[in-house]
Formats: structure tokens, sequence, C-alpha cells
DNA sequence: AACGGAAGCT
DNA sequence: AGCTTCCGTT
């Protein structure tokens, strides 16, 4: 469990499970299904196809004896694999892209703005690279949960670095087998990474250990490349290489540039016009969590960028939402210091930056220090039925576990600093679910509706429905959608952003080049939630403030009460908890204007963060 | 084909 | 936790 990085490349620990203990945990079959997507070799047994991220199994049988195989599991069949693939369906990993036959998409999306904002991993500045127009996509995208390890203790976890951990190594030597037993199993991947390898030579062969790394500068190249919005300027120079995707993910065929249509389906449906996404997105952008600076640029990157992507390609309104002020975008100002500017990498922040100090050395690209903050974002679907636990993911940081005392997990620690720091009004506990607002009105709703609720279909997962209930009253939402009622084209986020295909799909993004766009935002941002300050008289009834308080209230209802169905909701809450915790913080920093009276400035509270940290660390 | 509960294994 | 195995239902 230890980060590690290799020679600057970090993986996350979740990725990459030591083969040491055979019956431990071992490849995934996400793992698995992406390494397979990623070969060109079994292109006819698994391909990516359709929207973003979503793949269709050609030769079912084919891909269960290749499983089977790996886990050494003879008996392997596509019955249950696929059960196994809906086992990922409450973990949000996956779900299955109704009406077309073994055809099921993976679920990028709601990681996406979690993650990246810490996304750097080497780099002091990770963020703005990536965030810029990949939306989800290639850079940023977290996968979900992850493992286990995420979900799990945090404590534990923050240790854990949550880093990438090589798995891509071992894939990348081989698919290792696993089995025991030495039966045959890993021959075939071992063959097709031969395949790999020898076809392409040393550096390709090393690619394939790391396979993803590329996808920012390629992707944004490929795909991006044109003309990049504003936000890009720098393009795509910068993530270092190594940063990210540890995964195999990518199907990114060659070096680099180019990516075969085939391969990237997703591009298809960009949004926007630059970018787009490549299929397998997913895993690139795992890094979240590892290393992240928190230091004044970063922060200011990460802003940007986050704004910046979940406007425009909505990637997850939930950001907003818990950002109500969020706004950066007010085209004219720019919330933060940052301007909205597009770049990225705008002018430093000042203040900040010194606080942290501790940058080492010239930040070049190492990875310096990080400051330990992990975060955990992910959100949790709703609980229905019974979900599952989600996966959060962990950031680690890294080096000693020293560190860690200054370190703060998104969740606990940070919330404490902050409190003692200031004493904001707003309520951060550690508890509550709320992950979303989506989600916490989903919950509120769940209960009800819970059963009404049926699927109707996937969709549904996430969000919308919940969504539009809550608002029920008002029927605020600037477009107005109603459940059924097709949403008007811009609501962007209207409904949830969740869903991957919606975020996929709908954006209409504007283009972020544009200048002025930059940050739509506005009229975008009708999002129910925020939009508030906009619409007059309508828009939610209860302002975000009340709902949280009243949350908070929930919440600390249901802790009194202690149990409640946890097999349910304790995972979820778990899950959601951190969320929320992890977002409301990222509230607090984001929205200054929610009052000012409650909270402090964004740049006072980071300052305070700092600070606090510092001193504890002393 | 796809879903999902339940039990079992690691 | 992450499947694997079985199986009844839709």
């Amino acid at each position: 469990m230890k980060t590690t990085t290799d020679g600057g490349f970090v993986f996350p620990d979740w990725a990459y499970k030591p083969e040491s203990s055979p019956g431990s945990r071992q490849i995934q079959l996400w793992h698995f299904i992406l390494e397979l997507l990623r070969k060109e070799e079994y292109h006819d047994v698994i391909a990516w196809q359709g929207d973003y991220g979503e793949f269709v199994i050609k030769d079912p049988d084919e891909v269960a004896r290749l499983w089977g195989a790996r886990k050494c599991k003879p008996q392997m069949n596509y019955d249950k694999l696929s059960r196994a693939l809906r086992y990922y369906y409450n973990k949000r990993i996956l779900h299955k892209t109704k009406g077309k036959r073994f055809t099921y998409k993976f679920n990028f999306n709601k990681l996406v703005l979690v993650n990246y904002p810490f996304i750097d991993m080497g780099s002091g500045r990770g963020i703005p690279q990536s965030a810029p127009p990949v939306p989800s996509g290639g850079s940023h995208f977290r996968f979900p949960p992850s493992t286990p390890s995420d979900i799990l203790s945090s404590s534990e976890e923050l240790r854990s670095p949550g880093m990438f951990s090589s798995v891509a190594r071992r894939m990348a030597r081989g698919s290792v087998s696993d089995c025991s037993d030495g039966t045959s199993t890993n021959s075939e991947l071992e063959e097709a990474v031969g395949a790999d390898e020898r076809g392409v030579g040393p550096e390709r062969a090393f690619r394939g250990l790391l396979p993803p790394r590329l996808p920012h500068d390629s992707l944004f190249r490929v795909y991006g490349g044109g003309p990049n919005p504003a936000g890009l300027p720098r393009p795509a120079p910068r993530v270092h290489p190594d940063s990210l995707s540890p995964f195999p993910v990518s199907p990114l065929p060659g070096p680099g540039s180019l990516l075969a249509p085939t391969l990237s389906p997703a591009l298809s449906m960009t949004p926007t016009p630059h970018l787009s996404y490549p299929p397998s997105p997913s895993l690139s952008s795992p890094m979240m969590g590892s290393h992240f600076s928190f230091n004044a640029e970063d922060m200011k990157h990460y802003l940007q960028a986050h704004t910046q992507s979940v406007y425009n390609y909505h990637l997850s309104p939930r950001a907003f939402l818990h950002y109500p002020n969020i706004i950066i975008p007010q085209p004219h100002r720019p919330t933060l210091e940052k301007p909205p500017t597009h770049h990225l990498h705008g002018p430093p922040l000042p203040p900040l930056s010194h606080s942290l100090g501790q940058h080492p050395g010239g930040g070049e690209e190492a990875q310096q220090h990080p400051s330990p903050f992990k975060f955990k974002l992910q959100p949790p679907p709703l609980g229905r039925k019974q979900r599952d636990s989600g996966s959060s993911l962990a950031a680690c940081t890294s080096s000693s576990s020293s560190s860690q005392s200054s370190s703060f997990t998104a969740s606990g620690q940070m919330t404490s600093s902050v409190l003692a720091a200031g004493p904001p009004k707003i309520k951060v506990e550690p508890i509550s679910d709320i992950e979303s607002e989506e989600e916490v009105e989903v919950t509120d709703i769940s209960e009800e509706d819970e059963m009404n609720h049926d699927d109707h279909d996937e969709g549904d997962i996430f969000t919308p429905t919940a969504h539009h209930q809550l608002n029920s009253h008002p029927q605020a939402n600037g477009s107005g959608s109603s459940p059924s009622a097709p949403l008007p084209p811009h609501s962007f986020h209207d409904d949830d952003p969740d869903d991957d295909e919606e975020v996929f799909k709908t954006p209409a993004t504007p283009p972020i080049g544009s200048a002025a766009l930059p940050f739509p935002l506005i009229s975008l941002k009708s999002e129910p939630g925020q939009a508030a300050p906009i619409s007059p008289g309508g828009t939610r009834c209860i302002p975000i403030k009340l709902r949280f308080k009243r949350r908070w209230s929930e919440d600390q209802k249901m802790e009194a009460d202690g149990e409640r169905d946890e097999a349910e909701d304790k995972k979820l809450e778990k899950h959601e908890r951190r969320t929320l915790e992890v977002l409301k913080q990222q509230q607090a920093l984001f929205d200054p204007a929610d009052s000012a009276e409650e909270r402090t400035h964004p740049v006072l509270l980071l300052l305070l963060l700092l600070n606090q940290s510092s001193e504890s660390l002393e």
C-alpha cells in the first residue's frame, strides 16, 4: 500500500493489488475489461462503441473465458461474468446500455469533477492542464470508487496513498496470472501484452505499462487540439507525463496521437467541439488524490478548472449545487481572484502562496510534495433499495505518515480545521450525507419515492428524478423541466449531471474558447440549485443554506438514532458523508458569495486552513 | 438477455 | 470487498 511513485509515476493503490496475496485482491473485473478494451487484439471480442465509455462485448463467451483464465476460474461464463458486471451497477462503475445487447458503459463522469483538482501529481500545477478540455474524458476522470479501499476506512486509507499503484505495470507485465495452479491462465493476456510490446518496440512496451498516461497531452492534441479555447492556452504541455493515467484504459492507439476512430467513439458525442473524450478516459485521472498540492496556485487552478469544466462540460452539476455562488463565472467578474480568464494559470494568487510555503523546489515538476490533503469525493447514488456503496477516492498524501498529520482528509480533519479556524457557520460535520443537493433531495424524497421510483431507466439511477421532485414545489427550474418533459436543451444541468449520458451528450457546451464565454454559466446555471439567485421567485424555494441546515438537522437526528438501515444507509451514508464533507469544503471555498456572513472568504479559508495545518505540523 | 437476491469463497 | 456460483424472475 504504499504509494508508489515510480519514477514519477504514481498509481493509486486501489488500482493495483499486489499479487502477493493470492487471494487478496487481484485484478478487478473492470480493470480487466479496460485492459481488453485497450488492446487491439481483442477488438473482435470487446470494443468501445457508441457513446463515451460505452463498450460492447462482441464475444461474450470469449470475454468470459479470458476473464476466467485470468482469475483461474475455468468455470467462468458470461452469465457469471455478467453478474459481476451487474454488481458494478450499484457501484456505479458501470451501467448497462439498454437496448443494446452486451453493451455496457463506464460511468466516468461523476468523478470528474471531483477529481481533478487534485490531480496533479507531480507538477505543481496539475489542474490546469487537465482541466480544460477534456472533460471528463481523459484527464480528469477518476474512476469511481474504486476500490474498496477508498471506501474503507478513511483513516487507513489515508495512509494508503491513494496513489496509483502500479497496476499498470502489472498489467503490462503481462497480466500476471494469478493462477496459482499454473493453469494456463495468463497466457492470454500475456499474449496480448506481448503482442503489444512486440509490435511496437520498447517504447511502446513501456507505454503499455503505463498506458494511459498520455492522455492529457495526447488527448488534448488529438481531441482538443483544435482551438483550444481560451482555457488552454497552454496546452498540452504539461501535465506531467506521468501523471496521469495509470490505467490502461485508454485505448489509445498509438502513441499518442492518433486515436483510431474506433477507439473513441466518444468523440462523436463530444459535446464540445473541441473536446472529445476518448472512450477510455477513464483511467486517466485517477491521480487526483495523490498529490494535491494545496497551494494557492493549485487552488486557483483548481477552481478555474473546476468551473470551466463544469460549466463547459457540465460534468457535474453537482458541483455547482454546492457552490451556488460559485459562479465563477460571472463573466464579468470572477469570483475569486482568479479571473476567469481563461487560462488556468493565471497569475498566481499572491497571498496564499507563501503560506504554504512548502514548496520545495521550484516546483517544476517533480513532485512536490504535496501536501497531504486527501480528498475523497465521489458521489454516491441514491439510495434506493440497496445500493452499494460507491467509492471514493482517496488521495493520499504521500509520504510519510508523519505528513499525515498535516494532511487532512477531506472529510474529517479538514473539516475540523476549518471549523476551528473560523467558525463558519457551516456545519460540516462528519456526517452529513448529503452529497449533493440532488442527493440530498433525493434522499429526502427517496424515502417516499423510493418505492415508487422505479427506475425507469438507468438514467434514473443517477438522478434526475429526484431532483425534480425535490424541487417540486417550485417549478422552478428555469427550464422547467418536468421530469418527464424533455428538458430544454439548454438546461444544462438540469438533469442530472450524473448521468453520464446526459452529461456527455447533452452538453452543448459552449465553446470554451469563446472568449466571452468561458463561463456562460449563468445562464446555464440555472440549474436548479443555484440558479436561484437569478431567478426571482421561483426557483428554489428553499435556499440552499436552509436546506443544508435542514439536512443537517436531519443528519444529526439520524446519527442520534444511530443505526437505521445499516445495510443500505450505512453504506451510502458513509460514502455520501464523505463526499459531502468534501463538497462542503469545496463549497466553502468556492462559495464566497454565499454569505459572507457565514462564510469566510474562500481565500481566507484557504489561508486559515493552511495556517492551521502548518501550525499543527509544527 | 438481463436482473438481482442469496449464499459462499478468498 | 469483490467477486463466483446458483437460481428464480422479468
